[in-house]
DNA sequence: AAAAGAATCCCGGAAAACAGGGGTTTTATC
DNA sequence: GATAAAACCCCTGTTTTCCGGGATTCTTTT
């Protein structure tokens, strides 16, 4: 009997893959949560075999998690759930230990197939999971960018339409510097305007 | 007998939802639909009383669906499942003839009383919903701005990270006039520089 | 504890975007 | 079929961002 715990901050999707995982005979439903901090207690109580997680949740990003949970507990393995087919997205997440990636499009079945494969040891991909992977070969795949804290502060002014010179006023450093950072962020997001960097933040929900 | 039909491209979503909805012995769900076409078809040879429909859908926006069901047939109360709880989107959902505005992350029940309180002619919001409503009067709100073919296609443009110089020689049309939509732009979603322009517009899925 | 690497900070000139003006052609509406 | 409104087009000067640098402090890693 495989035992999963579901981590979905949707009450209605729970239900939903209960309902699917219930009519397999070897799957056993042990647990389901809505945010990363009742997972981590959980688990510190018993493992289950595989977690499927909703890789966005309300209180801690998928990717954050995965790495955590896998941390803490390797045999434990992970299927990410998503509605996004992002590579960066996918890539983190199977960088941070994800067995597998499967999105919230998929029919229900490809979720039971999912758990077996990675029981055996595979690595799971939902078709189009795959297709969006197809065309880029996973060594020179960009993850998301990781970036620093004052980055992430200058990149959610800049998201609110602040200018350089009223975010320079506001955090009392020089507007050189704000654009410095401005650059940096460019940079890791491996583009070369602002705009491109707020609208790849907002994608992988870095805002 | 309530007839209700669900538009939801999730269907584990879809699985969870109709679980939901038998439960209650009053109400029946009388089809499913994973995009805006087969609705539509499905609606010519009968009509429910309630569609349960989200608002990202694969071929349509839920909000130009809802509009057209509501033109066609007026008597179907329409509810929205969103994951969203943007003003704008809300507005638009409720101005194109929605009687309810439901989350994703609504409990079960919520949905229930979603279609009872509808059916008897009430408007129904899920409290997160009313939440995201309260402090906005509703005469002032905007709406999702109405762009043009050519605004889009621009707006299309600027998101790949093209500059205004680029964007002209692809549409051949002089650079003044690439700037000329992005001021138009800036106008209608109520900012005042591009970069709010594309967030805005990915939050509203109109990239 | 030293070196390498990040992160935060600063500068100036070139290249865009922005603001505020005006004009013509489509598209609805009466 | 007139007319008003919207869509689309273009221009000029000012402001902001971009991009080439470089310096100093934290933080890891060895």
């Amino acid at each position: 009997m495989i035992k999963v715990v579901v981590v979905e901050d949707h009450p209605i999707m729970v239900e939903g893959l209960k309902n699917i995982l219930r009519s397999d005979a070897g799957i056993e439903v042990s647990g389901a949560y809505g945010d990363g901090k009742s997972v981590l207690q959980a688990l510190e109580k018993g493992q289950p075999d595989v977690i499927l997680m909703d890789v966005n949740l309300p209180d801690i990003s998928g990717v954050n998690l995965c790495g955590e949970v896998k941390k803490k507990y390797e045999d434990i393995k992970i299927i990410a759930l998503s509605i996004h087919d992002e590579q960066p997205v996918i890539h983190s997440m199977l960088q941070n230990g994800a067995s597998g990636y499967v999105l919230k499009n998929a029919l229900g079945n490809e979720i039971i197939h999912a758990i077996y494969a990675i029981m055996d040891g595979e690595e799971y991909l939902c078709s189009s999971t795959k297709e969006a992977l197809k065309n880029a070969d996973m060594e020179l795949l960009k993850a998301i960018p990781r970036i620093t804290r004052r980055e992430k502060e200058i990149l959610q002014l800049i998201g609110k339409g602040l200018t350089t010179m009223q975010i320079a006023d506001q955090l009392f450093i020089s507007t050189h510097t704000v654009e410095s950072h401005r650059k940096n962020l460019m940079e890791k997001f491996g583009v070369n305007n602002t705009t491109s960097v707020v609208k790849l933040a907002s994608e992988y929900k870095l805002l």
